[in-house]
DNA sequence: CTAAAAATCGAAAACGTTTTCGATAATTTT
DNA sequence: AAAATTATCGAAAACGTTTTCGATTTTTAG
């Protein structure tokens, strides 16, 4: 079974290819009489444009590029599906990569994209990545691209995120108000921007509270896809500290849950003898016991918001105005559980 | 800044398009010489095929599509990894797209999908697909079709599942094992076949142990997105038959963390009053505490082998061979944990 | 040195669509 | 009835690649 073409409808009524191109797509210059027939026939026979087609003649793809660290993330997938219904409601597909946080792949992922012909291109950048000449390449074909979450400044491009500092300072003052005083902070990478800006939302709410900072209370933990760091560095904290401290905000849900697992085990009270505040408000916040209180990132209107700034950069581009690129912040929302 | 093309190629080096573009596919009718000198101008220029221009030619896209129920989901989350892990090493790209549980969506993504041109399908249904006109279609284009997880006997193409009644007659007879006699069952919707061939799997591992089927303890939940059910199947099951209840087999990991956050709250101790096996080795469940036994579907072969299979047949088609449909059943495991 | 064989190249068609522009036919105006 | 206008159509080029096949040149064989 050969899919229908244009040559099928025009011979089938005798007319031209022309012809049965102008009538689909509602050209002046074709009569009622032959538009109807050729568009009945087209129904009947189910033609579809072959996309190739035009692709090479139109020089779009109806696609969009999406490339993240990686898929298997409550919070990358929750973009990811928000990505997906904005760009079905124009009738856009969605091809979707993993640069498994490597600067090689990412490099790599945006070459192919660019061949596929994309018609925007959509990256959360790997932590690994210091180098943008692939993305200027983007920018030099005049592919719109927008970057959300992990972002960098040193790219001209319109760009989607968080005020992770902001958010990290309100987690804090939240559990300062609630009476905690001596407060630790499970810290995440020096890499990406994020945790060294939560770490300054920290810092700078625990001084605007007239706490001193103290940096034996700061704890790295590198290991972020696994548990055991959150469970190993709350003991240690005990250990360092036993009593003395009474509340921590750590960097991302994983950590907390890991913490929260030892601090059961221990038997230590949560959050009468220790608060716990996270981030990213994880799907599994809701479910531990006690509910870990976490600071929501929308990641639903982060990807709606930067596929919408997307496809209007696209829209400009086909109409041939200029492009303003868009900063936009996302608002964060501290979710209060049992945890503090 | 446009694409390189053959033609500003072989402009540049006063040849014709044809040996430009048979230089780079290596044809023994072109000189080492001139073979040498256009692929040093290919690399210095950055050229790359357009990908319209060859797919037209060729009727290719190198581009698979994958529908799926839902992006924002551990275990598909997982499956999608493999799958595009496995499409990478081939050169192929992956557009995916989310059924979101509806017939008419997917059906619509199968047409979009075909008239993209894309080489092979991979689907897993959604629940509320009985018609199976769209698989047909894909079927009667000749483009090759894996279903996996979620699959119809009544399509014929290859498929990738796991043997759900096994897996849980397994669950509950090492519930049995353990002693345990009065063994309740958390079971899902009707619609799907997976939580029905779960249920059967419970019910021959009671019958082949000399343990009478007892429907009272059989709880149907609805609602699988949330652990609000499993919460309140809990609760029922204590109000109905009070001590004497000493497991749950339940048909997912959402249900039995649902259950254990009641069991937690009200002082019933895991596993010694009663023990827990769920389905799915959800994340979560090596979080939770008591950690929770679970049924590992392992996703990532899952979509390891549903992808080499469909493969295999795109490349059987592209040779002209015939294409045998294979049934592939993907081994579970038992992870045991603190719940039984 | 000629004939046959081999090596090297390029013209042209094809993939299916879109769009420009010129041609013809039908209608209206003078 | 002739001229001008309008309505309707189709030929052809273009998008960039691949592949067939014929043409030319070079090499080898006789």
């Amino acid at each position: 079974m050969k899919p229908v073409t244009l040559k099928d409808i025009a011979r089938q009524l005798g007319i031209s290819i022309t012809t049965a191109s102008k009538a689909l797509k509602n050209y002046p210059d074709v009569s009622e009489k032959t538009k109807r027939k050729v568009r009945e026939l087209a129904e009947e026979l189910n033609y579809v444009p072959n996309a190739f087609a035009v692709g090479l003649r139109k020089q779009e793809s109806k696609i969009i590029g999406v490339i993240i660290p990686t898929m298997v993330h409550y919070f990358f997938s929750t973009v990811l599906d928000a990505i997906m219904k904005e760009a079905e409601k124009r009738d856009y597909m969605v091809i979707t990569m993993q640069s498994n946080e490597t600067y090689e792949l990412e490099k790599r992922q945006v070459d192919l994209l660019l061949n596929k012909g994309v018609d925007g291109i959509l990256i959360s950048l790997s932590n690994k990545t210091r180098d943008f000449k692939h993305l200027q390449k983007v920018i030099d074909y005049n592919i719109p691209l927008v970057l959300f979450d992990k972002i960098s400044k040193l790219v001209n491009c319109s760009k989607v995120l968080i005020d992770d500092r902001k958010a990290a300072y309100e987690a804090v003052t939240y559990l300062i108000k609630k009476g905690r005083r001596r407060i630790a902070h499970f810290r995440g990478d020096l890499n990406p921007q994020n945790s060294i800006d939560r770490f300054l939302g920290y810092k700078k709410a625990l001084e605007d509270h007239g706490i001193p900072y103290d940096p034996k209370l700061v704890y790295l933990c590198n290991n972020n896809s696994d548990f055991t760091d959150g469970y190993s560095s709350a003991k240690q904290l005990i250990d360092d500290h036993g009593e003395e401290v009474d509340a921590i905000f750590t960097v991302n849900d994983m950590l907390a849950i890991g913490a929260i697992n030892y601090f059961n085990e221990k038997g230590i009270k949560i959050p009468d003898r220790i608060a716990l505040f996270g981030f990213s408000n994880w799907f599994m916040a809701s479910v531990i016991t006690p509910s870990l209180s976490s600071v929501d990132q929308n990641a639903l209107n982060i990807g709606k918001t930067a596929t919408e700034i997307l496809f209007e950069e696209i829209s400009c581009r086909q109409k041939g105005e200029p492009i303003t690129h868009k900063k936009v912040i996302i608002d964060t929302e501290l979710v209060i559980r049992d945890s503090c």
